[in-house]
DNA sequence: AAAGTACGCAACCGCCCCCGG
DNA sequence: GCCGGGGGCGGTTGCGTACTT
């Protein structure tokens, strides 16, 4: 598609100099990316109204900036949000409220704009079910006392899974937790390091199924023996790469995350070992309110795959949380 | 199969801050 | 101190696609 839309300044430049500079809007082509790319390689970002000017590229600098910063950047990460990622988001979040950029910081090769975009279209999208505000304290709490303990659980029965990891299902509390993030090298073998190396594919899913190797060493949830945690994963021996708050209650797992644009161009990030450790858990724990989380997935397949009841039971049970 | 609806996300917009002249 | 350009940030929009009826 080849938007050529007019109209709607941006910064400093009337609409009739938009026009007089056959300025270009809307979603940029191969050929656009290619440009840009090729002259960020040569001489660097920054001085974007420049850049898009000596570059001839018919954009703002702002659309420039946006572009590489959120799409085209070498390590740029687009795609399924893992479990841990959502943790994360959930519990940066918490902290700082809408600073984006600032969340962004934390979550490597992720941008502020699509963890605002995750916020707002998983996120927000559970508050307006839940009929509360997404800033209430009720719905903070749901997210700290609900979400967040289930997706702790989730992320131990991956690791579990497979095998590869020490921490059990069943914990007992701790102090604090310590999350350590590390990314897996990305493969690079076929595209050669330090250049821009395009390469059209269908979706980046393939990159970023094994990306988190998230380890819990201490923690502060008292889950026990979970088995719908361990079950509700049905990619098996993955942190599923296919998840969000949905399945924190019932609701069938989104399988989106289609990027199936076949027409845009990916690159092949080549984030190495980018290692994260952040102290997540407050000390208090997320149990502290004794919800029975396992009962609740025995009798209400809690988190899986459950049919309609199941989410309306769930619902009802959220609202009854809220009430308290 | 077609129409309607919901969803995800790239891109844009406007405001603000910083900094150099 | 003022001004203008560059850049960052959060909010919003609109399009393409998946899903539902």
């Amino acid at each position: 598609m080849d938007h050529h839309v007019k109209g709607g300044a941006p910064c400093n430049q009337s609409s009739e100099e938009l026009d007089e500079m056959d300025l270009r809007r809307g979603p940029w082509t191969v050929d656009e990316d290619f440009t840009l790319i090729n002259y960020i390689a040569h001489h660097g970002e920054g001085r974007w109204n420049s850049l898009a000017r000596t570059a001839g590229l018919k954009r703002t600098g702002k659309s420039c900036r946006l572009r590489w910063l959120n799409y085209l950047r070498p390590d740029v990460r687009r795609g399924n949000i893992t479990l841990e990622e959502q943790l994360l988001i959930l519990e940066l979040h918490s902290r700082w409220g809408n600073r984006w950029s600032k969340i962004a910081q934390h979550l490597p090769g992720r941008t502020d704009n699509e963890i605002k975009n995750y916020w707002r279209t998983r996120v927000q999208k559970h508050a307006k079910q839940l009929k509360c505000d997404v800033n209430s304290k009720q719905f903070k709490d749901t997210m700290r006392y609900l979400w967040m303990p289930r997706l702790v659980e989730r992320i131990q029965a991956a690791a579990a899974a497979s095998g590869g990891a020490s921490s059990t299902t069943t914990t007992t509390a701790a102090t604090a937790s310590t999350i350590a993030y590390h990314n897996q090298d990305y493969n690079m073998d076929s595209i050669g390091s330090g250049q821009f190396n395009m390469l059209t594919q269908p979706n980046m899913n393939n990159n970023c199924n094994n990306y988190g190797n998230f380890q819990i060493n201490q923690s502060s949830y008292t889950t026990e023996n979970s088995s719908t945690a361990a079950s509700s994963d049905s990619f098996g021996t993955q942190v599923s790469p296919i998840s969000d708050l949905t399945d924190c209650y019932n609701y069938p797992i989104n399988q989106g995350n289609d990027n199936n644009n076949t027409n845009q161009v990916y690159y092949q990030p080549n984030t190495n070992q980018v290692a994260y450790t952040e102290s997540l858990i407050s000390p208090g724990g997320y149990f502290s309110q004794g919800l029975n989380f396992q009962a609740m997935d025995q009798d209400n397949q809690w988190m899986d795959g459950g049919d309609a009841s199941d989410n309306l039971w769930d619902m009802w049970f959220l609202q009854q949380q809220l009430m308290n």
